[in-house]
DNA sequence: AATAAATTGTGATAATTGTTACACAAATAT
DNA sequence: ATATTTGTGTAACAATTATCACAATTTATT
């Protein structure tokens, strides 16, 4: 245990590090290496224990029926999964779960996770900060896809990116993409071709200009107007 | 507090009448009224209490900028609103929110939920379940907007129809339709007429017969395959 | 630097759905 | 019983996107 270091996980970091180590000297776990590649946890698949991503990354898919796939997360190091389906009535996994680096993940059965609840309060806070995190960021997606033209999904994710990167830097008007077309495609839910087209047009109407993978946004009125 | 009956809030029904009433005697909180048609919240709008719907019934509905609206679900009492997000860092309504009936909510101030996190343990465990649960409700909806065909989300919709009728009703091969055309389009976020257009070519192709509001499936195989 | 692999741009065509408009049926109110 | 509202079927047309196919470009690899 004493080579994991958990200041940076969400559910976990408000325990100190003495805390943590006698918390998991306590209870059951175990860890499980993943290559590229691997399939961590199939959508329909019983969920009963908390994992957690030490590290590496992963990323979450929806395949529908017909096989359409659609991405809902990438995630990175050092982030629970799946924490909110362990304690859900049906609880399997929502997602196909896909390794896409070399990852170690942390598996804790339910009833220890419990314990865990019992023993620390800090962490059972967390915990329900963390799930509620999570809904809102399910409604967010809900939200996109809700978004029925091509360009009113890419103007969202531009102006939410935007916000974003103004975190840091306020009066910037270009960020990094985080991902490529086709992900980004598959994050939509939409063909690659028809991004790629839409893209192309908002760039000749002087709205944004895409460069590598920096994003200018040159016109903000116009992209807000694609929205409402 | 004595006419109040939490028996069926998946919440509070862990709780025994007299360890409700002792609770709410401790804590701060209000009962509104609203008529059928009154904004009970509105997307985007901060959430600091708790809110259980005692009486009547709401649906919550995401606007998307561009106007089209999107319903993600009907909530009939007895059930908490946005429960999920209340300890969210953003704590945003996700969704409209509309009285569909004349309708009595009872608020919670978020500190107050906390006090009794640590009064009542049986009511922290539900809690969680609940926000559980209603993650992976949101997970399932997503699922939905996933499938890209008007006719695909139709045979998805009816399948988990079946599904659940037969729970109570195991060979029948119908059930009673829960929405009209109309609120059946804007669970699936379509048009109508589109709606009626798939609707009537699976009755011509003799997959589904629909008669006032009971749905028939005449041939599932054929329905399975606009999934798989 | 040369080659392979991945990513992006773009065209043509088909499929699907939105939009608008209207007739008609069913349910509800007066 | 009649009027009014609400729900449903359907048609013509426009808009958007999927699909397929391939060229151009960028990025990685040897």
């Amino acid at each position: 245990m004493k080579d994991i270091d958990f200041s940076g996980c969400p559910i976990m970091s408000s325990l100190s590090r003495e805390r943590a180590e006698k918390l998991f000297g306590e209870i059951e776990f175990k860890i499980n290496t993943y290559k590229k590649g691997d399939v961590v946890a199939r959508q329909g698949s019983p969920c009963k224990h908390l994992y957690i991503l030490l590290s590496g990354s992963v990323k979450t898919e929806m395949i529908a029926e017909n096989g359409s796939v659609m991405t809902i997360e990438n995630i990175s190091a050092v982030r629970p999964l799946a924490s909110a389906f362990l304690f859900a009535e049906n609880n399997v996994f929502p997602v196909d779960v896909t390794a896409t680096d070399i990852c170690r993940i942390l598996s804790i059965p339910k009833e220890e996770v419990i314990k865990m609840f019992q023993k620390d309060s800090g962490f059972l806070e967390s915990y329900i900060k963390y799930n509620s995190n999570k809904t809102q960021f399910l409604s967010t997606r809900l939200q996109t896809l809700n978004i029925k033209t091509i360009k009113g999904k890419l103007a969202f994710y531009i102006i939410e990116n935007l916000n974003r990167s103004r975190e840091s830097n306020p009066n910037g008007n270009c960020f990094q993409m985080d991902k490529n077309q086709t992900e980004l495609a598959k994050y939509f839910g939409v063909s690659r071709p028809a991004l790629a087209r839409c893209i192309s047009e908002l760039e000749a109407e002087n709205i944004i200009q895409v460069e590598h993978k920096v994003l200018t946004i040159k016109n903000r009125t116009a992209l807000q107007n694609l929205l409402g």
